[in-house]
DNA sequence: GCCCGCATGTAACTGGTTACATGATTGT
DNA sequence: ACAATCATGTAACCAGTTACATGCGGGC
C-alpha cells in the first residue's frame, strides 16, 4: 500500500471497472481478452492496486457471488479519476524489439536463421489476424456495449494494420535475401 | 557484477562491439542512433555489462584515446557468445501500448481527445517516416559496412512498413469517428 | 577561463514479474 | 473423489531508469 503504483495500472484498472463492476479475477480476464494485444496486467499488479483504489475511495468493494470473492465497482470519484489518467500524456516506453536486434546483426546470425526468424514473424502476424477478425466479430455482435464499440473497433483496426504491415514487410525482406546471398 | 545483467543488454552490447571496438559511451550512441527506433540500453545498464564482460573474457578493455576512457573489443569467446545470444529465443515483453490503451476507453475520453490522440499519432509516424529516410541514405552511402547494409536496410524497411500502416490506420479511425457522432 | 560534449561509474528507486500459499466452486 | 477453474493475496526477486558524482579535452 503507502504510495500508489503505476499510474498506468491505475489507468488499465479504473478502465476495466469503468464498463461494468467485476472482480479482481475478470479484471485480469478482461484485460487479457479484449486488449490483450496491446496491454497487459499480471495479478501481483491489480491486487495491490485494488487495495489502494478502495482506500483512496475510487472504488468500493461488496461480497461477491462466491465465498471470499469480493465484486469492485468504480465511484463517482473514481470516473473522474479516470477521466484525469485518461488526458495525462502517455508514458513512452523504451523500445526492445528482439526481432529487429537480432536482424541488425543478421550477418553474424546468418542468412538462414534471419530467414526463419522473418518467416516466424510473419506467421505469427497472420494468426493474430485471424484473432483480430474474432475479436471483431464478438464487438459487434455486442449489443450491451454498442456505445463502446466504435472506439474498440478502432484499436482493433490498429492492430489489422500493423499485422498487415508485418506480413510484406516479412515478404519484401524474405525477397531481398533471395536476391543478395 | 556477481551474475550477468539480462541477456538481452549482453546481446545488445557484444552485437555492437562486433562492428568495431569502440567506448561504453559509444555504444550507446550507435545504438541510439542506427537501432534507436528499436532498441533502448542506458548508462546504467551498459557499464555493468562492460565490466561483467570482461571478467568474463567476452570482450577486451584496452586504453583509449583520451585519459581515463577505455576502447572496449569483442573477443573469440565473445563472438561465440553473440551467437549462441542471436540463436537464443526472442524474450517477449508483455505489450503495453497507451495509445490504445486510452482509445480503448474513448467513450470516456470523448471524441475529441480521441481525434486528437490519433492525429498526434499520425504526426508522429510521418515524423519517423523521415527519420528512416535519413537512416536508409546513410546505411546505404556507408561503404565501411557494406556488409551489414543488407540487413539494416531489412529493419529500416520494418519501420517504413509499421509508420505508413500507422498512417493508414490513422485516417481511417479519423474518418470513423468523423461518421459517427 | 568557461562551457559543452565525451567518458565512466554507482546508488537508490520503481515498475513489474514470478512463485507461492490458500481456498471455494463447478463439472465429470 | 478429483481436477480444473475461479479467486485473493504476499514476498522475493529482477530489469531497468534516474540521478548523481567525477573528471578529461576541445572550442570559443
Amino acid at each position: 500500500m503507502g504510495m500508489s503504483r503505476s499510474s498506468q495500472t491505475e489507468l488499465a484498472v479504473l478502465g476495466a471497472l469503468s464498463t461494468q463492476p467485476m472482480t479482481g479475477y475478470a479484471v485480469r480476464d478482461g484485460i487479457r481478452q479484449v486488449l490483450g494485444h496491446f496491454w497487459h496486467e499480471s495479478f501481483g499488479q491489480i491486487y495491490p492496486t485494488l487495495a489502494d483504489l478502495e482506500t483512496r475511495g475510487l472504488i468500493s468493494r461488496e461480497p461477491g457471488g462466491r465465498t471470499g470473492s469480493s465484486t469492485f465497482a468504480i465511484t463517482t470519484p473514481g470516473r473522474q479519476r479516470l477521466l484525469e489518467l485518461l488526458r495525462s500524456p502517455i508514458q513512452q516506453i523504451p523500445p526492445r524489439n528482439g526481432l529487429m536486434l537480432r536482424l541488425f546483426f543478421g550477418r553474424v546470425l546468418g542468412i538462414d536463421a534471419c530467414r526463419a526468424l522473418i518467416q516466424q514473424a510473419r506467421d505469427e502476424a497472420l494468426q493474430r489476424l485471424r484473432e483480430y477478425e474474432t475479436i471483431r466479430a464478438e464487438v459487434e455482435s455486442d449489443t450491451e456495449h454498442a456505445a463502446d464499440a466504435t472506439y474498440w473497433l478502432i484499436t482493433v483496426s490498429a492492430g489489422e494494420h500493423t499485422a498487415h504491415a508485418a506480413i510484406s514487410w516479412a515478404d519484401q525482406a524474405l525477397a531481398a535475401l533471395d536476391s543478395r546471398p
